[in-house]
Formats: C-alpha cells, structure tokens, sequence
DNA sequence: ACGCAGGAGACGTATCGCCT
DNA sequence: AGGCGATACGTCTCCTGCGT
C-alpha cells in the first residue's frame, strides 16, 4: 500500500492538478485499489469469427486459474472471416466445427456461458478476469453475448472487473511489442500455440506470474464489466 | 512599457499496434 | 480488415524573465 501511494504521489507530481482534480483522483484511487486487492485473477481468452467486436460470434471461450482450467466450443451462427479462419486455424463444415480440420465437440452458446458463470463462481469472490486487449476485445465481445443471453447480472454477481494485460504491459515496460506472443518469447523464454484459447490463457497466467505486478499497477488497467446496449 | 526568446501546456492530426 | 486507445509530432498560445 505504502509503495502504491508513493508512485501515486511520483505520477501526480507531473502534472499541475487543481485541488478538485486531486480529490476526484484520491477517490478513483481508493476505488480502484479496493477493486483490485483480495481477489482472485481468472485468466481467459476467446476465439471469435472475426474483429467486429458488435457482431462476432464467440467460437471458443477458455479459463484458467491455477491448474483448474476451463474450455468449451461454441457452432458460430455466421461464418468466419478469412483472417479469422487463418488466425484461428477454426472451419465450419456441415453444420460442425473444425480446429485444423479435426471435429470438436461443442454445446449452445447460453450453456457455454452458464458454465462459465459456475467455473468463476467455484473460486474465492471476488473474481478478476484478466485478457490481453481485454478493454478492446475479449471484455465487449464477451460482454454483449452475455446480455444477449440474459446472463449478465448473474455473471457481475461474480466477477468484479477486467484486467487488461495489454495495457498493463505497457505500464509496466518499454518493449518493441506488447502482443501476447512476442511477450511470450521475451519474459518466458518459450513459443507456443498461440490463438488457441486455452494456451492463450495459460500463457497470460505464466506471464503475470513473472511481472509480479504491483497492486496499484493491476488497478490502472483494471476496469468495471459494463452493461452494453 | 515594450520587444524578444524560451519553456510549458493545450490542441489537432497522423500513425501505430493489438485483438480475431 | 474494423475499432480505438496510446503515442508521436507539429503548431499555437500563454506566461515568465530579461534587457532596453
């Protein structure tokens, strides 16, 4: 605590703020420090058939804490983009889903989301879900289909907020890149399958167990799940 | 008071990079 | 490719200090 104030007071020694402006950051502060103390980080990733956040459907949706994992399929209603196919190495064929043109199992969107719900629900409250370029991707995609299924109280029961590891890597070092794998290599020293959820997660686990980041470093990039309309 | 130079801050714009 | 925050860069304005 005493290290997250003392870079707090470094950062605001920066700029001039007007006394109301302080007092508006002090609340902010406590606020985030609260939000990201004591609680459990569930790492996750997702696989969707394309970039557009507002329309994409979720293809796989991957957890990880410890050495508790959670994995599941989801049979996109629209087709996937070209670079999402060649991303992902996912296909859909005769009303079934392929990864690198072997058939997985998978199950109703609304299941996949309840399961999530009770996966994050078996772990110490409350529960932080940590993304790469949450804030950008996974959070809203996730988010918006969660809404869709009537599932989002239920989902913020659990989960306090997104920790995004994209914009906390760039807090925490000046590198040449910041994508997942690039970080991967740097900080670990490995290569991996990259855009496979499961490894994607199990990846950002290994990785924030490296940075060892502090408290107040998590509560920057630490950000509410927001009701999308 | 006036003109000038230099620094800081506020903007606007362009580019980069991340995710699938 | 689509969206968008972060970053870099250039320009403008304002303030301050200095010499005349």
């Amino acid at each position: 605590m005493t290290t997250a104030v003392t870079e707090w007071a470094a950062k605001l020694t920066l700029k001039r703020f007007s006394l109301n402006t302080d007092c508006c950051c002090f609340v902010v502060l406590i606020f985030h420090l609260q939000m990201a103390q004591d609680r459990t980080v569930v790492f996750f990733d997702l696989e969707a058939t394309g970039l557009d956040t507002t329309v994409c459907d979720i293809i796989q949706l991957a957890a990880i804490c410890e050495d508790k994992i959670f994995n599941v399929y989801i049979l996109p209603r629209q087709p996937l983009t070209e670079s999402a196919k060649r991303v992902t190495g996912f296909t859909v064929s005769n009303n079934r889903l392929f990864l690198r043109g072997v058939p997985v199992d998978t199950i109703p969107l609304a299941e996949a989301l309840t399961n999530f719900i009770a996966f994050l629900r078996s772990f110490h409250h409350p529960v932080l879900l940590a993304a790469h370029n949450a804030k950008r991707f996974d959070a809203p995609v996730l988010t918006r289909w969660l809404q869709n299924c009537s599932l989002l109280q239920q989902f913020q029961q659990v989960v306090s907020g997104f920790l995004d590891t994209f914009l906390l890597s760039k807090n925490l070092f000046r590198l040449s890149s910041y994508s997942q794998e690039f970080m991967v290599r740097r900080f670990l020293g490995k290569s991996y399958n990259a855009h496979n959820a499961v490894e994607d997660a199990r990846m950002l686990q290994e990785l924030y167990k490296a940075w060892r980041p502090t408290t107040f470093s998590v509560s920057n990039c630490t950000f509410r799940a927001v009701r999308v309309y």
